[in-house]
RNA sequence: GACCCCAUAGCUCAGCUGGAUAGAGCGUCGGCCUCCGGAGCCGAAGGUCGCAGGUUCGAAUCCUGCUGGGGUCGCCA
């Protein structure tokens, strides 16, 4: 159950018990537990619109609020908090019931959206480097989170296979390899296509060549589509292998290919629309002339915006902007998303403020967000480059990374044969760097330092790990079924079980909140929370030497712990290990 | 020039639609291995929340201005 939510609407209905009014409870966990487990802020606002004392308004609406049973204590305090505390024998039987729930206690969304989920988007002919890594990973863990809180999800690789770098490749094939593609890897396409931009700068009649070839391939010229086919198809090898080291999937790889046939129409349904003129022999879409041509302003900041978004360059060649509002449509019209979400460096969000606001004057009436997220910055704060000053690889990095977790569960002494060592420290490694970019706030730059994310302590994914297989370790040792486990409640005594029992209550809302606001760093604090707190509760509390009823619940809050982090771990694509 | 974002502990970062004494990790200092995994636990020190105003019962949070840093803005994506 979402606690949270449950008593917002339990404090709602005693302000309407008590005072007669709808109004906002404004319910917050409180900071500092000797203010209880929740406090209720609506009689201060409430106070100031009815002009009556505040703390009289508390002190009726506590008197309502201590009736529920859910509800040990309701006190007044300050200028008109109202403090719950929480029954403990409510919260043991609220957790009982989640260890025979498959979802964990998160109750499913009422209404389910259909939802695309636009993330990853690599190039063709290029390797995946540092700057695909957090549009991946986020946009996975955003699919799963959205997904497991009750959305119809369609994960898409907008994969970059159209424009004019297929030109150069086309015409760098035929002068390099006369033509041909066989053999070649990721490397040897990066290589050609270095070469023929290289050689394009000044080589006029090189770059007249590919200019040619990519006109040749978009007017549907069958060999050059069968070259552009193979350069798909090596890349797409090895990006099958990167996303299978990282566990990320996709429902749909609809390209910028894809949408170039309907980009014609793109350009009709813009111009129908009257909100697009021809400058400089461009067709521009101006916002600050919106309110002249549409009769309303152009929404927020894009209302001073001078520069045009253009949808069709003076020699007639289409641009993302167009690409882009042909997804829209189609996902709009083929796939009836009611919302989508785009995965998207935050550097452009002025792009995709225009592109929302051409949609919804198309009239595709659906919920269009840019989830953004900062840059990834080295030691030194400086975006992230190889010595040479080149991307840095995904490959290489996540190599890096398995081999430093490799390294330290050597030094470890814990009982794995060298093919589980081997697989445990790809499962650390790669999670290691998927928890390190979730945890943060995804707006903020973010500061890669292989040195503090291998460190494996502290608020890290190993650490997550590690807390989730010592869970299953006391199983284990103690000979008792860990997932089939079951009590009718769960009696907390000791202080260190009431924190963690009220940590484990909050799972249901964390999960919710982090799926519907997009921001993954909200789960990770949970678990970081719930890892320590459970650290602390079993160094406190003995568990297998324990017995009778308090066994049972010190068992049971275990087994809940277990599940939440795994549940976790894997909702932000992490695996979980039994041993590491 | 216009617009956007950022500024919180030595470092890296949280801080939700305004709520009580601003929180973590790392680092520093001090404790804890006859105890279910020490990748751990307990405790301490450490902050004029960039600056100046304003809004109000209450501001790190909202508004205005300023300073400093980053970014974006006609034919790349």
């Amino acid at each position: 159950m979402r606690i949270e939510r449950y008593f917002d609407e339990v404090a709602k209905s005693a302000i309407r018990e008590a005072l007669g009014v709808d109004a906002p409870a404004i319910l917050k966990p409180t900071q500092d537990s000797k203010h209880g487990d929740y406090q209720v802020n609506g009689a201060m606002a409430l106070g100031k619109q009815r002009k009556e004392n505040p703390r009289d308004l508390a002190t009726k609406i506590a008197a309502e609020l201590v009736k529920h049973p859910a509800v040990a204590a309701a006190d007044v305090a300050g200028p008109g908090f109202v403090n719950l505390r929480l029954d403990e024998a409510w919260i043991g039987a609220e957790l009982a019931k989640n260890l025979d729930d498959p979802r964990d206690g998160v109750t499913p969304i009422e209404k389910a959206e259909r939802i695309v989920v636009d993330y990853s988007s690599p190039n063709i002919a290029k390797q995946m480097h540092v700057g695909h890594l957090r549009s991946t990973i986020l946009g996975h863990a955003l699919v799963s989170m959205l997904r497991f809180v009750g959305h119809h999800v369609i994960g898409d690789n907008h994969v970059g296979d159209w424009g004019t770098q297929f030109g150069l490749l086309i015409a760098g094939l035929r002068k390099f390899r006369g033509g041909d593609a066989s053999g070649l890897d990721i490397e040897g396409l990066e290589g050609i296509y270095r070469q023929a931009s290289a050689l394009s700068k000044d080589d006029e009649s090189f770059a007249n060549e590919a200019r040619a070839e990519l006109a040749k391939l978009q007017s549907g010229d069958a060999q050059s589509h069968a070259l552009w086919q193979q350069f798909v198809d090596i890349t797409r090898a090895e990006l099958d292998k990167i996303y299978a080291r990282m566990g990320v999937t996709f429902e749909e790889w609809l390209g910028e290919s894809f949408y170039d046939p309907m980009l014609p129409r793109v350009i009709e349904t813009v111009t129908a629309a009257n909100i697009a003129r021809e400058d400089q022999g461009a067709l521009c879409i101006f916002f600050h002339e919106w309110a002249e041509t549409t009769g309303t302003p152009a929404p927020g900041r894009l209302a001073k915006q001078k520069e045009p978004f253009i949808v069709r360059k003076k020699d007639g060649a289409f641009l993302y902007s167009t690409t882009d509002i042909a997804t829209v449509m189609h996902r709009h019209e083929v796939l009836h998303a009611s919302r989508a979400i785009y995965v998207v460096d935050a550097r452009q969000a002025l792009h995709f403020e225009q592109l929302f606001a051409v949609a919804a004057r198309l009239g595709f009436t659906m919920r269009l967000e840019h989830v953004g997220f900062g840059t990834v910055l080295d030691e030194n704060g400086k975006p992230i480059k190889t010595r040479d000053g080149k991307a840095i690889t995904l490959a290489s990095l996540l190599d890096e990374a398995e081999k430093r977790a490799l390294d330290k569960l050597a030094e470890m002494d814990v009982e794995l044969s060298e093919e589980e060592r081997v697989r445990v420290a790809k499962a650390v490694g790669v999670g290691a760097v998927k928890y390190a970019d979730l945890r943060q706030n995804r707006l903020s730059d973010y500061q890669f330092d292989f040195d503090k994310l291998i460190e494996f302590r502290g608020n890290s994914g190993p650490y997550m790990q590690y807390a989730a297989a010592r869970v299953g370790s006391i199983f284990r040792k103690g000979g008792i079924d860990e997932a089939g486990f079951r009590v009718p409640s769960i009696a907390l005594e000791a202080p260190e079980e009431k924190v963690l029992a009220r940590t484990l209550l909050r799972f249901a809302d964390v999960v919710h909140a982090a799926a519907e606001s997009c921001q993954p760093h909200l789960l990770t604090d949970h678990l970081y929370a719930l890892s320590r707190d459970f650290s602390t509760f079993i160094e406190a509390c003995q568990v297998l030497k324990s017995e009778g009823a308090t066994r049972d619940s010190r068992l049971a809050l275990c087994a809940l712990t277990g599940r939440q982090l795994r549940r976790g771990l894997v909702l932000l694509g992490i695996e979980p290990v039994e041993r590491m």
